[in-house]
DNA sequence: ACGCGCGTTTGCGCTGCATCAAACCAGGAT
DNA sequence: ATCCTGGTTTGATGCAGCGCAAACGCGCGT
């Protein structure tokens, strides 16, 4: 538990929207401070979920394993989201994995405190299941993506989703702002690295994405948009 | 609001477990009874989310139906589940529609008394949370799915996840009990209804299930499991 | 500064599944 | 009893995207 960790700091970040700075300190107190280094584990899925974790710097992939050793990505967490909440959902288990995809920061706390926390800070158990609830939303977005639409539009969704989220303004466009390879986009459009790397190739020569070693830029959004939304030719 | 509504009967449904019955009783106070014919739609995605619901009777079907007028199956209720939960997520509005598959009864109450009752029936809040954080499992393991299988096994999954869920014993073996239509099955698998048609004749043949016209039987679970789990021969 | 490992690119053949098309059939409505 | 609608079956055809293979090159570590 860390001591000099300064409550001004992070009251403002969403989970703790609506909460005054004495009741932040108090639940302060009860977090440990966390650092992962770059591809780390922070915790695997099928583990018991002993703490659930604030992100205060860096990204985490949360990846689902399969039977066969195939790997899914389910999303990936920025800085100032809470993950690990498998607690809340009643579970006992975590199910997925949360990997440092850079060298991160956090802090987390016991699971067995959530019930006492939620109660007592209502706010913050609201604030939280919303949170859920954009995730629930999410993953059914991309069934229906994943059911609907052919693997071209799902990359550029995925791509521009990432760079809404993650985006940094670089002088070429907009950098997604954590070391991100083609296999990683595969694994979470469910295609092959072989197709994204044609795929981004493709829109590279059309001057829609500017890309290198697990770098992704996009020049102007509007490019993609367009593919992510264009009617499949079966016509 | 009935006031015939007897608690004894429904005290005992997961929902409410560890509710006393006077606690029963003053929830249901609050509740409005609801019956929907076979193919209404008791919400509709995007309308504000005005109440959530207790299917009491019957099967609801939960869809999504995307810009091009296709439509994805999310899942289905069945009697003794709670759905409509978008204000317990902090959602204003239903992201999905109902729609009974077959005649339903159901309790509705009123989404802005969710939050009250959530504080003052805390059994009641943990216990919707575990069945939306179930929710939320399920659609990432249906994502994995999608992203990793072939259509063979992901419908065989499907299948075996109606009937595990709402199969009744018959005969000739386990029925789904509510009418399904191949087109059905196949918008829970992201696939066409020919191709669902294809494997089901397939699989008649091979003595696996037996069906009609809107009509599910598996004869032996095993044959469609070891399908299921049957590795594509890219080799 | 150099080498080596890992991410990437690109070509080619093949195939699972969608698309198109058409006939068929069961059961509810009249 | 008959019609008709909505579900089902089955065939033929085509192509998006996967599996396989091989070469390439950036950048990190030493």
């Amino acid at each position: 538990m860390l001591a000099k960790l300064d409550p001004t700091l992070i009251k403002d970040l969403p989970p703790f929207s609506g909460m005054t700075l004495e009741q932040m300190t108090t639940l302060l107190a009860k977090a440990t401070s966390l650092r992962a280094d770059k591809g780390t584990h922070i915790f695997d899925m099928g583990e018991d979920a002993r703490t659930f974790i604030l992100l205060l710097d860096g990204y985490i992939r949360v990846v689902r394993t399969t039977a066969n050793g195939e790997q899914v990505i389910a999303r990936y967490i920025a800085s100032g989201e809470l993950f690990g909440l498998a607690e809340a959902l009643g579970m006992t288990q975590y199910p997925a994995s949360a990997v440092a995809a850079v060298d991160c920061v956090a802090l987390s706390w016991p699971s067995d405190i959530w019930q006492a926390t939620a109660s007592a800070y209502p706010t913050f158990a609201t604030n939280t299941y919303k949170t859920i609830g954009g995730r629930l939303q999410d993953a059914q977005d991309r069934l229906v993506e994943m059911a609907t639409e052919r693997v071209e539009q799902r990359v550029a969704s995925a791509i521009l989703n990432l760079v809404e989220r993650s985006g940094r303004q670089t002088d070429d466009g907009v950098l997604i702002d954590f070391p991100i390879s083609r296999q990683d986009i595969s694994e979470m459009t469910g295609t092959t690295l072989h197709t994204v790397s044609r795929l981004m190739s493709g829109w590279e020569n059309d001057g829609l994405v500017k890309s290198g070693r697990q770098k992704i830029t996009v020049i102007g959004s509007e490019g993609l948009t367009l593919i992510a939304n264009k009617e499949g030719p079966p016509s």
